[in-house]
DNA sequence: AGGATTGTTGGCCATGTGGCCAATAAAGAA
DNA sequence: TTCTTTATTGGCCACATGGCCAACAATCCT
């Protein structure tokens, strides 16, 4: 009921843009795509439609639509979140920084991210190319971690400890807390937000509620 | 290619069943589908075909697509399950029930359970009967972990903690397990089996390996 | 300016799905 | 036995998707 809009709105759209400009566009239009109807919405249709082209187009720059899920994943994943790291080695110190990390990460606003995820890890048991996007991002955000305990590690903040499996250990618990609060399970009977800083806190050997305190607000 | 069945081979099945009795047999024939394929292939089609019937009978029993997809859901995973906390009340005391309950369910073998679980979450976020399906599932689970855990606590095995919000925080990990073995990240870097034993462990102040050891074989 | 390149379009097909319905036949009731 | 009930069938429609392709036209090159 939504489907016909090209021929009565022109779209006011510069046409014929450079290969790498519209693959640019599209992959960022199935992204936002992405993040607010869902990874399933990221059809040839549904990204043309947004984009105000031909599916034709769409299906011109990725010939397999596996391909671009993949794309609009890693692009929709990887955009804020490296930010985020970024915001929080400009902290003072590697609790701050963590403390950052966790407040962004498993906030309780309206949750685009976590919808993402979750059709990526579901999407990426049947689909492979989509399956190495969700490796390669996972991957990535555990180096990412990895390096946070480090620097908390020199710094002597953090209790001894191999930052390697432990990162992968908090990114399962963190993952886990993405599962829970997009369902909204045992939302009032216990805050799932604390749930990976107690964790977390114990983990490091930092005293109760260094981490907690991110969402006092 | 696999499509054509019920005329050449009459199926050698008992026709006119009790309403009660078919319902029961097409909720069977799903729970196994979700459990083989997936729980996107429970279809009208998919059951129908599993069961040697038409599709159109599938329907009269479950005149919408997602009942029958939660049935499959809730029969899938409570069936043995429920099962398996049964055995673990039955051991000598509540560590070894709680290491009983960690082999089986996060068995590296083959991954039935996880996939069910994956697709459930997935699914549960735009079909509301499943996610009402998956909500009593994990409310179920974590009634039966919170005994597990009062039970260690009468015997002095566990360290106080209050069991409902820690039950509630193991099954957050726990799930994040269930993402992370069923994508096999991080395979070969650590072992996923054990980081919800070390979880535990902690949060409960056993000993090192206390819970580990289940995996040992 | 004219021609070649290629970004772009609109439409087509096959497939799989949910949902619906009249016709059929098997089981139980009279 | 015959009649009534209803479990069961087979086929139908509308819809959305992935994938493909010939024709069109805008841009760049000569």
């Amino acid at each position: 009921m939504k489907s016909r809009m090209s021929a009565t709105q022109p779209t006011a759209r510069s046409r014929r843009l450079s290969p790498a400009e519209r693959r640019q566009e599209i992959i960022e239009a199935a992204a936002a795509l992405a993040l607010e109807e869902g990874l399933a919405a990221v059809t040839y249709r549904g990204v043309a439609a947004r984009l105000g082209c031909a599916p034709g187009l769409v299906h011109h720059y990725f010939d397999v639509v596996e391909a671009l899920e993949a794309e609009a994943f890693t692009h929709a994943v990887t955009t804020d979140f490296e930010r985020t790291f970024e915001e929080a080695e400009e902290l003072g110190d590697a609790v701050a920084g963590l403390r950052h990390i966790l407040r962004v990460w498993v906030s309780e606003s309206p949750e685009p991210h976590k919808t993402v995820w979750l059709d990526a890890w579901y999407l990426a048991a049947r689909k492979p190319r989509v399956h190495a996007a969700v490796d390669h991002a996972m991957r990535t955000t555990h180096g990412l971690l990895v390096a946070v305990l480090e620097r908390g590690l020199r710094e002597d903040r953090f209790a001894p400890h191999d930052p390697d499996p432990l990162a992968w250990q908090l990114l399962t618990a963190l993952d886990g807390v993405i599962v829970h609060s997009s369902l909204g399970v045992n939302r009032g009977i216990v805050d799932v937000r604390r749930t990976i800083a107690r964790f977390t806190e114990t983990a490091l050997g930092l005293e109760r509620d260094a981490l907690a305190s991110a969402f006092d607000n």
